[in-house]
DNA sequence: TAGATTGTTAATCGATTAACAATC
DNA sequence: TAGATTGTTAATCGATTAACAATC
């Protein structure tokens, strides 16, 4: 039984996905601003490289805490440990790997997420080829040991890379293993508990928004040519 | 000098991002259901599994047109046909792969472009122990054959996984050339003219969504056991 | 002090949801 | 006809922007 006073969600309330999106942008921004030597920076300055407006980035940043100097500004160190820490990222996350065709492969090698504390510690995949090959100090393992391998190695995060046929029962053998999160780039909608954290990437479609943005800017320039051919 | 009447501006109103997200999820998910054999289906029903609610489908496709039929729902057949139409690809589209690192050899086998009429028909990169490499019935190629390659097989759309450093100079290359949208995975934010649409993928501030999001929820975990245990 | 810049409030803008007459 | 379901309107909700007193 709980003893919140009213029937509240347990849920902390989260920052809106939007918000959380743009301040990794932030972070990444304000890294490239200490490794120039720089020091201070303005919300203004801080938002116009990505297109972000002051009092947007000031809100953003004011969801999570107090964090500016008013007439200086944000400093720099402080403002990326305080973010490091909000975003969860100011400790390392031991990552599995789940699949191992070329779209793994290539998570395998991406060096944005070394960077950022991801650590790949586990790989597996069902084809018996694969099964055994050892890269990058890790061997490729069954998924039958995914549960085990899992729990030992203390694995919160995965990355689902298998055909999307099986996302949906590998997804279930990931969450029965206990991790907190998945990462899906398998082009199919997964339905997991609440208390299991979910984002999916599709590859394509981003290419299909972005397909439909060219087309609709065509559409534009025609009809301003033809309005301007009256 | 423009005829318009008033000084509107030339480009065509973009429905939401948002908007264009889900329908590229109905899409697929009408492909799914006519492969099972379904021939109509409600908005309630086709919302359900994206978790997408029934008022909110209809909205979304309202915005393109009326394509329902009261009573009885929607013809698969024929709302698949009109939302290839509005998304742009119902015709082949030719796309660059830029960068042919282990990122841009995933994206070469990556079986969700082809289905959706996407077609890599150039690469490029840069390292000369790549260029003249035979792939898939392609040849790398270097960047310095990229303005004329794309002009010659009228590619209009770009794969651009090149390293972050040379993102920007590269993404000048393409425009100079004339492509018309870039699908961005280098984590830099770009420049570029508005005439050129533009996506970035950036699959190190998704793992960080997803890291903030389990932390997030560890967080409403431990609040919620504290509260109870008072 | 004068200039710069913050955090926050109020105003605007846009997106989601509920409700319902119209239609098959 | 009765039941199902649409497209659309009005109500709600949330996110962005502008403005400004407070602060260095």
């Amino acid at each position: 039984m709980s003893s919140n006073p009213e029937s509240e969600p347990a849920t902390v309330k989260l920052a809106p996905k939007a918000v959380v999106g743009r301040v990794c942008l932030y972070l990444r921004q304000l890294e490239l601003l200490r490794s120039q030597g720089e020091t201070t920076i303005s919300s203004a300055k801080l938002g116009a490289p990505l297109l972000v407006k002051n009092a947007q980035v000031r809100k953003d940043l004011a969801y999570f805490g107090q964090f500016g100097h008013p007439g200086i500004g944000y400093r720099i160190d402080d403002l990326i440990s305080a973010l490091r820490h909000v975003l969860g990222v100011d400790h390392e996350w031991p990552l599995a790997l789940v699949g191992f065709g070329n779209l793994g492969r290539a998570l395998l090698g991406y060096r944005g997420f070394r960077s950022r504390g991801f650590k790949i510690v586990a790989i597996f995949d069902n084809d018996p080829a694969k099964v055994g090959r050892k890269v990058d100090r890790l061997t490729v393992e069954p998924l039958g040991s995914l549960c085990e391998v899992v729990r030992a190695r203390q694995i919160t995060l995965a990355l689902l890379c298998v055909p999307a046929e099986v996302a949906q029962s590998v997804a279930d053998m990931l969450v029965a293993a206990g991790v907190a999160g998945i990462l899906n780039f398998a082009p199919a909608p997964l339905r997991l508990p609440d208390q299991v954290s979910l984002i999916g990437v599709d590859l394509g479609a981003q290419l299909e928004n972005l397909a439909y943005k060219v087309e609709k800017s065509r559409d534009s320039v025609r009809r301003a040519s033809q309005a301007s051919s009256y």
